[in-house]
This record gives structure tokens, sequence and C-alpha cells, in this order.
DNA sequence: TTTGATTTTGAACGATCGCTCAAGTTATTA
DNA sequence: TAATAACTTGAGCGATCGTTCAAAATCAAA
């Protein structure tokens, strides 16, 4: 007794996450929406609520998308830091020149709202610190199959990551350079382990 | 013969870079810098030409004012690495309450119109280059001064330095822990002159 | 004090913003 | 097939956007 809905939620919130990536939360508009998901406002704001929660669901497809793209990474070899550094590798060298910004949707988000909306600042930061705690169990993982040494500190270099990573993603905006950046994805990881 | 402005330009362009800096390009509506710098539209667009305009000239402005904070804190010490890192701790430890935002304007600008606005884009990623390049030159003239080793490679230190500098801006952006920034500030430069 | 070049003002333009909702459409159940 | 509940549509709301421009105000030179 009913009609069923005629899109398909994953779908629009990937090519809605896609738009926000690029152009930010300001600079989407809701018709930019309308325009790539083929979707009137009235369901749109019926399906999501509102423009703001839209963009927290694009947010949190856009973590998962990057969190299955890690797990596939370390699935696919014995040590999880060589998982990791393919990884980095991945994002840094193969997929920056297709994706809509060189920068981290996460931070990207994280540092338009700082300061403009509390609730959507404090929801990209818990999902920024979901990312460092699952990189911190990738170190202890490693240091469980005997990749690393008993007193490795996983804490400090999961910070180190995040640092480093970051820091990469922002250098490589515009850039483009793959034997520049594998050379410094190279180092980081020797000073990851050092 | 004439009427003379009323506003002082540079006092005008420190206001306008604050909220730029806060807010985001597309954030900031030319209302909320009428009602900043108390200026009316037709004297802003005399001015500045367009929002766009007045953009340029504020990030300029910031990135000036940045220079001369790190000219100062070169000043005050012998070895530019000491000066260097002084700058970075008055960044991240001392600066990042009273700022508008914890990312780096450069970078949050270059970040929002990638993709979007090809001219402001090459324009920020120039101010970016710049400042890579001043970086260089401090470890050069460490190096000159004999704080460095005659092999050393600045050139690859001023990458690492950019990379990281930005990494813990954003891993500091929202978080606030002066004891663990000055203990990863400590491990980024003993990293650089390793 | 008058003149005239320059600057400031602020109402208002058309476009676009996020969002609403009554009307229309669709599929399921009775 | 008729009834009904769920979904989609799109015109349009009031607010705000970047920007313009004629009129008012201002100050230096004549």
């Amino acid at each position: 007794m009913a009609n069923t809905s005629k899109f398909n939620r994953t779908d629009v919130l990937t090519k809605a996450s896609t738009l926000f990536w690029g152009k930010g939360f300001a600079g989407t508009s809701i018709r930019d929406i309308q325009d790539t998901v083929n979707m009137r406002p009235g369901s749109l704001y019926a399906t999501f609520g509102s423009k703001e929660g839209l963009f927290k669901e694009a947010l949190t497809s856009y973590t998962n998308q990057m969190s299955g793209s890690l797990d596939h990474c370390i699935g696919q070899v014995e040590n999880p830091i060589e998982g990791l550094k393919s990884f980095v590798s991945f994002i840094i060298i193969d997929s920056q020149q297709n994706n809509p910004s060189g920068i981290c949707m996460l931070y990207k988000a994280s540092g338009e709202f700082m300061g403009e909306n509390q609730p959507l600042f404090d929801f990209s930061q818990s999902l920024i610190q979901q990312f460092e705690k699952r990189v911190i169990g990738i170190f202890t993982d490693a240091k469980q199959l005997n990749f690393l040494d008993k007193n490795f500190d996983e804490a400090n270099a999961g910070q180190q990551f995040i640092i480093q990573f970051t820091g990469l993603r922002n250098y490589f905006n515009g850039r483009n350079d793959p034997k520049l950046a594998h050379k410094l994805i190279e180092k980081m990881f020797t000073q990851l382990q050092q």
C-alpha cells in the first residue's frame, strides 16, 4: 500500500559527496545537487531533512568509501603497514587527478565549519578522530604480527601518520609529480618506523 | 580639488582577511564585509573592483602578515632554524586560539578554489610556492652560517617543512594540547635536521 | 566663497539562495 | 478495479546574494 522510492540512496549520497567535496558546503547549492542527483527539492527534503542533514550523510558516505579503500589495501598484503602505504600511494598518486579536491573532505569540512557551525564541526572532528583510531589499530595489528618492535609506540605513530598524510595531500593539491610523491611517501614510512 | 578617502586600506584588508579566513570565500558575503569594515558597497567596489579583487588583496595581506611574523622570529635569534621553530610554535601553540581558523588561509583558499575558480586557485598556489621558497632560503642561510652540514639538502628540507607544518596546523585545528604540540614540533625539527 | 573633482551613500536591480507544500503520480492492498 | 498510503513534482515563498549607480557629501584649489 504505497509508492516506492525511485532513487538509489547510496548513489545519491556518492554524487552529493563528490559535489560537496569539490565545492564545499557553502559553495554547493541545493540546485547543484538537484541537477546532479536528478531529484526535486521536495524529495530531497523528505529524504534528508535539510542541506545540513544531506551533508552529514554525504560526509559519512565519503568516510565509508575511504575506509573501504583502506580495508581493501590492507587485505591485499600480509604486513598491514605495507597495506597502509599502498593506501597512501593510491590516494596521493593515483586518485588525486580524478578527485574533486586534493584535500581530504573531512579536513576541508572541519576547516570550513570551525567557528561557523559547531555541530557540523564536531561531526567532522568525530569522523577524523575515528580515522586516527583506525590507523593506530593498524599499527597495533602490525605489532602483534611481529612486523614492529614490541615497544613500538603506535599512538605516536598514528599521530605522525595523520599529520604527514594530511600534509602530503595538501602539498600535492595542484601539484602533479608522482616521482616526488613516491619519494616523500617512502620517507614518511621510514620516519614512522624509525 | 577632491574628496579624500576616509578608510584605512591596510586596516580594511586586515579585517576582510580575518573574515575570509574564518568563513571562506563563498561563506563570506559582501554584507558581512560592509558591517565589519564600515564601508558601503559603492566604496568597496570603487576600491577593490569585486569580491574576488578584495579577496586577492586580503589573501596577500594575510601572507604579508605571516611573512612579517616569520621575519620577526628569525631576527630574534642567531640560528635561523631556531627562529623558524619559534615561528611554528607561535602559530601552532600561541595564536591558534585567537585565529579565525586553525588552517592556513592559503591552503584553505587553495582547497576552496581548486576546480572551481582557476585564476584564484593559481593565485593562492603562487603565494604557497613563494612561502616554500622563503623557507628553503632560511635553510640555505642556516647552512651558510654553519648551523647545518655542507651537504644538507635544503630543497628537500623545505618540502618536509611545508608538509609537516601544514599537517600540524590541520591536526591542531580544534584540538588544544600545547604539551603534545610542543612534543610534535620538537620531533618535526629533529627529523628535518637528521 | 565658489567651483569641481572625488568619494561616500544606500536604495534597488536581477539572480540565486534554502526550503515548503499543495497537487499530481505511482504502486500496493483490499 | 477502487481505495489508499507513499512518493515525486515544481511553482514559488521570503531572504539574501553580488553588484550598480544616481544623488549627496566632502575637501582642495581657484
